[in-house]
DNA sequence: AAATCGGGGAG
DNA sequence: CTCCCAGATTT
C-alpha cells in the first residue's frame, strides 16, 4: 500500500498546483537555464540563488556563451556562492556539451550524468524539467519528506537507508504530471515538511504520513550520528563533615540528573573551595583528587574528577537544596547511578 | 558549536 | 565500495 499509493503523486500534484511555486526564474522550458539552477541549488537555498542565477544567465545567456567564457569570468559570476567545483564542472560541462553534443543537452538521465558535476539526482531533475521524462530525484528535502511518509529509519547518509529511498522514489513516480509531482515534492520539503517545526496541517499526504501519525516528525529522517561524541568534564565534590556524613545537593529540575540528588559539581579542581564558600557557606580543606571516573550518556562522555574534601568548623544550616546524609541513608535516596557508584 | 546540502575524488 | 571534503547558511 505503501510503496505503490498512487495517491500520494494525485494528492502532491493537485497540491503543487495550488500551493507550490509557479514563478521561479528557472521554470522555463530553456535546458540549459533548468541544468544551470539545479546546480547552484545543489547546495544553496532558493532565495540566495535566485541573484546569482539572474546574474549569470545575463552574462552567459546560453550553453555557448559559457562555453567560451574564461575560467576566470565564471569563477566571478559564482563568487559568493561557495563549493566552487561546482562552477569549474560547470564550465567544462558547457565545452562539452559544445564540442561532443553540438550544443545542445541530452535527454536521457543516463546520459546527463556523465556532464562533471550532475549526479543521480541532478541529472534526474533536469530530465523531468526540461524534457518531461519519468525519472526520481533525491535531494535532501526529498529524503526528508519520503523518510517521514515512509517511517524510513536510519540515517539518510547511510547506504542501505539511501538505497531504500531510492527505491520508494523511484516507486512512487506517477505515469504523467512528473514536472509538477517533482516540482511538488521538492517544494513540500522546503515549505512543509521542514526539518524542524513542520507544517502538518498544510500537507497533502498527512493522512497516511507514518511520521506525523506517530507524531515522530522530529525523530525522522534520524540525525547523522555524531562521530565524537562530545566530551564534557565536571568535578564532584565529596565533602564530609566530623560526623562523617556526604554533602549532596539536589540538581536543577531540568536537564541532565534533573531533580535528584547528586554531588555538587565544580568547573575544575581549583575554584572547589572558593564555589563552597560563596555558594554554601562552608570552609572546605580538600585532598587531591582522585582518578577521572568516565560516565557516557547517548549524547556525551563525562569525564568525572572526584574531589574529596572536610569541612573545618561548624557547618552552617543550609538550604532546602542541600543538605548532610549519612552513607547509610544514601541508599534510599534518588541518585544519578554514577554518583552512586563514585559513593562506594 | 554543529548540522546541513549533492557530487567528486581519494583511499 | 566507503569515507571525507567543500563553504555558506541555519539552528
Amino acid at each position: 500500500m505503501t510503496a505503490s499509493n498512487p495517491l500520494f503523486a494525485d494528492r502532491l500534484i493537485a497540491w503543487q498546483e495550488q500551493y507550490g511555486r509557479h514563478d521561479l526564474p528557472w521554470q522555463v522550458s530553456d535546458p540549459y537555464r533548468i541544468w544551470l539552477s539545479e546546480v547552484m541549488l545543489q547546495q544553496t537555498q532558493v532565495g540566495t540563488v535566485i541573484p546569482y542565477f539572474l546574474n549569470f544567465i545575463a552574462r552567459f545567456p546560453d550553453v555557448a556563451a559559457l562555453a567560451s567564457a574564461s575560467p576566470d569570468d565564471v569563477l566571478a559570476a559564482w563568487s559568493g556562492l561557495g563549493y566552487y567545483s561546482r562552477a569549474r564542472n560547470l564550465h567544462r560541462a558547457a565545452q562539452m556539451l559544445v564540442n561532443s553534443h553540438g550544443g545542445h543537452f541530452p535527454q536521457a538521465p543516463e546520459a546527463l550524468i556523465e556532464l562533471p558535476g550532475v549526479g543521480r539526482s541532478t541529472a534526474a531533475a533536469i530530465a523531468v524539467f526540461a524534457f518531461g521524462a519519468r525519472a526520481a530525484i533525491l535531494d535532501g528535502n526529498v529524503k526528508r519528506v519520503l523518510a517521514r511518509w515512509a517511517g524510513i529509519e536510519g540515517w539518510p547518509g547511510e547506504k542501505r537507508v539511501e538505497n531504500t529511498l531510492w527505491q520508494l522514489a523511484e516507486s512512487l513516480l506517477p505515469s504523467s504530471g512528473i514536472a509538477g509531482y517533482t516540482q511538488g515534492l521538492m517544494d513540500l520539503g522546503s515549505q512543509v515538511c521542514t526539518r524542524t517545526r513542520p507544517c502538518c496541517g498544510a500537507c497533502p499526504v498527512k493522512e497516511d504520513c507514518v511520521a506525523c501519525i506517530a507524531g515522530r516528525q522530529s525523530q525522522l529522517p534520524a540525525p547523522k550520528p555524531r562521530k565524537t561524541i562530545p566530551e564534557r568534564h565536571v568535578v564532584l565534590l565529596l565533602i564530609r563533615d566530623a560526623r562523617g556524613r556526604i554533602f549532596l545537593e539536589r540538581r536543577p529540575p531540568a536537564g541532565i540528573w534533573g531533580g535528584l540528588w547528586s554531588l555538587p559539581e565544580a568547573q575544575d579542581t581549583l575554584s572547589a573551595a572558593s564555589l563552597c564558600a560563596c555558594r554554601y557557606g562552608v570552609n572546605v580543606d580538600f585532598d587531591p583528587p582522585l582518578p577521572d571516573v568516565r560516565h557516557t550518556f547517548t549524547h556525551f562522555h563525562l569525564a568525572i574528577t572526584p574531589l574529596p574534601g572536610a569541612v573545618n568548623g561548624a557547618v552552617v544550616v543550609t538550604d532546602s537544596g542541600t543538605g548532610w546524609f549519612d552513607l547509610v541513608d544514601i541508599e534510599t535516596l534518588g541518585l544519578p547511578a554514577p554518583v552512586r557508584r563514585l559513593l562506594k
